[in-house]
DNA sequence: CTCAATCCGGAGGATCTCATCCGTTTAAAG
DNA sequence: CTTTAAACGGATGAGATCCTCCGGATTGAG
């Protein structure tokens, strides 16, 4: 999974000339409609009119899908990309977590703060299947299991807590919620509840 | 929030006449519809066409229409109808739960039992604004307050919890999740966690 | 500067979806 | 059985959305 990049490049290597760098409004217009693409799921749900995000990138309704084939590559894109910023946040979190419970409270915050940014599957949107993307979240659960198997080691984490708990719980918390102005004390609350209740105690 | 019925009846009351009493037919056809409904938007989410509800009823298009005046009249029906559900056990729970906890527990569990009745409010879905459905929510809201407190007042339960968060936590367990075969012991174990942290210990 | 490769914009055809309307069928009262 | 209000079905027009296509603008190598 590499750029959201579609077609256009790769013809002239058949002829043995070095392709061209991407042109530099491209460049900049894709990181635009990835940026709008966010914001304008987050507002709308995957539903939300491909031509709105092109307006709101401020380019042509063309120039999106010269970036992105259809509707189901933009949002496997924005998937891949949150993904590894999931994963960064989990390496954040293994390294500077004093503890394991320290950690995971990291991992879950990250998440929270990144709301915005981060394009996760839920329910509605298409299943994830691209291999890139498993890959990303294969290394995500390997990462969190180090980190609960060092909470139980040190008998801090109870014993039925799976990495699955903690992204769920995470993509949970990070859902976008507009519509409540008490969502994010009730986020804190629960994230307080559910550390609590890893305790091994 | 009555029947879901749109328009039809109430003409002849201001003749003196006493109206109709709802022919069987249109009885079946709304309680298979409602059913029809709830699967079809655990399925494809709330933007399933209509056609598609109503081939799945075995009913024609006009029907469906006549039951519900449009789309958001008829997921308005299913909220409504699933929170009406939601206050039942919370009752349930309050009165057969043996400690705060366990009233909790039974709560929650109910609404992962009933998951495939329940639609309510995702992220995605329109908000909830009908007054009487309002109205439903406080009185859940009320239910869990008393449990809450009674569970401070012999101390099993700590102090930071609030309706809402077992609510939100509830309607998160209880979201259908057709593509993860695992989600059941995912659900067990983020319960058994969410719960083990409510103690004040 | 020149010029070709690359990228952009947005009109437009195909398709899908909503919700209505009205001729036909059916339940049930008398 | 007759009658009539109620309910049914589905064709259909309006409107939304998807994605393609290609003439024209832009970038950047030489």
């Amino acid at each position: 999974m590499g750029t959201g990049y579609s077609v256009d490049v790769r013809m002239a290597i058949s002829k043995g000339r070095r392709p061209r760098e991407r042109r530099s409004d491209a460049a900049r217009n894709h990181e635009v409609l990835v940026r709008a693409a966010t914001a304008a799921v987050h507002r709308e749900g995957t539903h939300v009119a491909m031509a709105t995000i092109a307006a709101d990138a401020g380019v042509g309704i063309g120039t999106l899908y010269r970036h992105f084939r259809n509707r189901e590559d933009l949002l496997r894109f924005l998937t891949h990309r949150s993904f590894e910023q999931v994963l960064a946040n989990v390496h954040a979190a293994e390294n500077d977590g004093t503890t394991a419970s320290d950690a995971l409270r990291r991992f879950i915050e990250a998440a929270i703060t990144q709301r915005n940014e981060l394009v996760l599957p839920l329910h509605g949107g298409p299943p994830v299947t691209a291999p890139a993307t498993l890959a990303l979240r294969g290394q995500i659960h390997r990462a969190l299991q180090r980190i609960i198997e060092r909470g139980r080691a040190d008998g801090s984490i109870r014993h039925d807590v799976s990495p699955r708990d903690v992204v769920a719980f995470g993509a949970m918390l990070a859902q976008p919620r507009q519509a409540d102005p008490e969502w994010d004390a009730t986020c804190r609350r629960l994230l307080g509840t559910y550390l609590n209740g890893l305790k091994a105690c």
